[in-house]
DNA sequence: TATACAATATACCATTTGGTATATTTATTT
DNA sequence: AAATAAATATACCAAATGGTATATTGTATA
């Protein structure tokens, strides 16, 4: 069971987590933490260090929940192929439900931590290594079952497909326009058919 | 010949357009424009009319560098099709060069004014649009010229080719690593030879 | 029920924020 | 050179910033 105070800092994370990914570190004042908490700095102080604290766990509640989601969608299937093609049947409807998020965490404070000296940007770095490397590894498992080609560069074609699943969420934030999304996955598809698939 | 504030106005301009570019709207502080500048507060309000009107200013200065940049790269060919393999040929050098303007005005902009209410989102969009119609007319010149296949959505291959971009400039900022901009404009050589290409 | 401890609220701190009114300097015109 | 206008500097403003010390409340244990 956990504490009150356990209780009030899972609770503060998730209040804070979409206000975060939205206006970015320096943008999110102590004042708009505890009006959207209605809590005081007293009770916000008391269960974290400092601002930098909060971000980093807000950050790390959004990305917890996404890695969690796409797992779970990724459950659907058996196949390490057909796995693959579950990550870009994901990212399809991604903006609707990034958008709980307030934006998508990657793209967000990865851009946002940039400019920093908080220890954001390494956070964001570590997220898109581990993903990389589950999708590199997916591949490496598909090659084993005989799904897909032996002479797919795992991890070159890991960076690949995430380089162009973030340039779609960009633009499709950025233009408001989910064709950008949508259109970039069905392309990723066609190549995992064509390039990927034995 | 410019007048004494105009030459002022357009120090200010080209001294705080990377910090804008690098740090954002809310996290660039008139303290750090004055001391980037030397100037007292005086001087910038006496030719701004507030810090919106700088950062719209410095944006649009970023812009327009990197524009006439790319415009003075295309100028090395007359075909249609030779202009288009330029312009992943400038994006292939694309680091080095936006490093410069304090990184990639269009996505660091483009994700810090999501959440304001300043007019710089509009002006991103405008940038976004003005540039995917001109790699559209683009194919439709190269259509005319028997260069580039007719069946060919120019509209479509424009924000495909954008948004591939786009995606690769945030990974190589986010991971320092270059190699996601080098190989994304590798795939869009091969996709322009073997899609676009009579 | 009294006591101890954990958790939250209040009141305050120096510093910084964007912005302005006015004084001073610099440049231009007569 | 004197007068005028343009441009910049100074001094100030109220409000907001992140953070802290202390008072108060709530909760569990003896």
């Amino acid at each position: 069971m956990l504490t009150k105070s356990e209780k009030t800092t899972k609770y503060i994370i998730e209040t804070v987590a979409p206000i975060f990914n939205k206006k970015g570190y320096e943008a999110t004042s102590m004042k708009d933490i505890t009006s959207a908490t209605s809590l005081t700095k007293g009770a916000i102080y008391g269960n974290f260090k400092n601002k930098e604290a909060i971000a980093i766990a807000a950050f790390k509640e959004n990305v917890n929940a996404l890695l969690k989601k796409i797992a779970k969608h990724q459950n659907q299937s058996k196949s390490p192929l057909e796995k693959l093609y579950l990550i870009t049947d994901f990212y399809t409807n991604y903006y609707d439900y990034s958008k709980k998020l307030g934006g998508c965490p990657i793209l967000n404070i990865g851009v946002d931590a940039k400019h920093q000296e908080t220890s954001l940007l390494e956070h964001v770095r570590s997220v898109i290594n581990k993903t990389q490397y589950n999708i590199s590894k997916l591949i490496d498992w598909g090659k084993e079952t005989s799904e897909i080609k032996q002479e797919v560069n795992s991890q070159l074609f890991a960076k690949r497909l995430y380089s162009h699943i973030q340039g779609a969420i960009f633009m499709t934030y950025t233009m408001d326009d989910e064709q950008y999304l949508k259109q970039a996955m069905v392309e990723m598809n066609s190549i995992i058919k064509n390039e990927i698939e034995k």
